[in-house]
DNA sequence: TCGACTGAAAGTGTATACACTTTTGGCTTT
DNA sequence: AAAGCCAAAAGTGTATACACTTTCAGTCGA
């Protein structure tokens, strides 16, 4: 199994939820879907159900799949989560790093810095949520960045409804900050710094804006 | 969708899996497994589906599914990865600790070394993995309870094939450990023997044995 | 005017059909 | 006897069919 096919359609389905082109609450028919594709029903139902599997979409009985809306609170569990998840990380990265891992980081972070200076939002809250993934990587434990990388896409929904520009610009100096102390070698700073920067991202969102629920037909590509 | 049909099929091949009446390798066959619980192979392959993403089996393109034998690289990186969640998440329980939260941790360790006494390999597995995933409910975290349900049902297979009993006895000893130093408020202790206790599991498995890879035809229920 | 009914349209849930791939078992050849 | 080969059997991948549920528009009655 895992045709190409259904991979195909997960991937269009995420990227168009992440970066909101499909509005949280929308419903995903899956004839609609299927013909859009190209293809028939059960590839994308197959699609529909991993998507639900990630949280990234709902499904209800006999009504059919919606994407997801993270509720506040399932929000701040997933950054208690992730907190407790990273400030380990940092730790136990900084005992085995090296300087090429160093490297790998500043260039990533350089990275970030050019997409918030040029607005690209899906771009930039795509990279600012790989710099966590990447440190998984770079110390060798995939089951790590797996785990972290579905935490993290579980609630990209949130951050980029509602981080602003200047909250991203403000991960990106701290996502430095951070890759200093671990350069240093300094485990204790880099960690406290860690969890510092995930509880400052968890309270830039504002969980109590109103989302629209658009139902409109996709734009997919 | 979550049609209970599916549900139960994967809740019968995941008890299957993890009480080792399917060894790991063995091939599951769609039509086979529908034809045993009456139903068609599409339910089956939903079902199959989902077993994969909880990587409690794995599926070749053309070739079908079999029963996951998790590498012993593999089942360390779980490990480290638990390690580093559940020291943080010991800290953070003993902060909110309650009277009521200890006599259900109390409780629970009572149960395990009962299952423990009488020899019960796959009740005392279960509860030895649910006492983890009660510190999280007990914390009100679903996201984290999922998680780390995951992690730990992920690497069931190896832990209930390797584990002695001596181990499984230690472990119970060890959660009672735990739970004094949470009663006591002692987050720094609680936390320490938390990772003590999950490098001791870790060591304890044996990885290098050899795993018998049966096909035989399905015992189930 | 508003609410409750009704039947058609749309949509989901499961089974089945069929094409294509892998496996298997026996037959040939060396 | 062992290796290679071919056809049948078994199995997977995708599409389609059909039953049943939900949704919705239009109608009737208060």
């Amino acid at each position: 199994m895992e045709t190409s096919s259904t991979h195909a359609i997960v991937s269009a389905l995420t990227k168009a939820i992440v970066e909101h082109r499909l509005m949280p609450g929308s419903k995903l028919a899956e004839q609609k879907l299927a013909t859009h594709f190209g293809v028939s029903r059960t590839l994308v139902r197959q699609a529909l159900f991993q998507l639900s599997q990630n949280r990234l979409i709902r499904m209800e009985p006999a009504r059919g799949a919606f994407v997801a809306a993270p509720s506040a609170s399932e929000a701040k569990q997933v950054f208690a989560v992730r907190r407790m998840l990273e400030v380990q990380m940092t730790r136990e990265f900084v005992r085995d790093i090296t300087p090429a891992k160093i490297r790998a980081l500043k260039a990533h972070t350089k990275q970030e810095k050019e997409a918030v200076a040029q607005e690209d939002v899906h771009g930039r809250t795509e990279l600012l949520g790989d710099f966590h993934v990447r440190i998984a990587e770079l110390m060798g434990n995939h089951v790590l960045a797996q785990s972290l990388g579905e935490l993290i896409s579980r609630c990209a929904l949130i951050t980029l409804m509602y981080q602003s520009r200047n909250a991203a610009q403000h991960s990106a100096d701290e996502h430095e900050t951070i890759v200093d102390a671990m350069a240093k070698k300094d485990a204790d700073l880099a960690a406290r710094l860690m969890e510092e920067h995930l509880i400052f991202v968890e309270n830039s969102l504002s969980f109590d804006k109103k989302i629209p629920t658009h139902d409109i037909s996709l734009a997919l590509s």
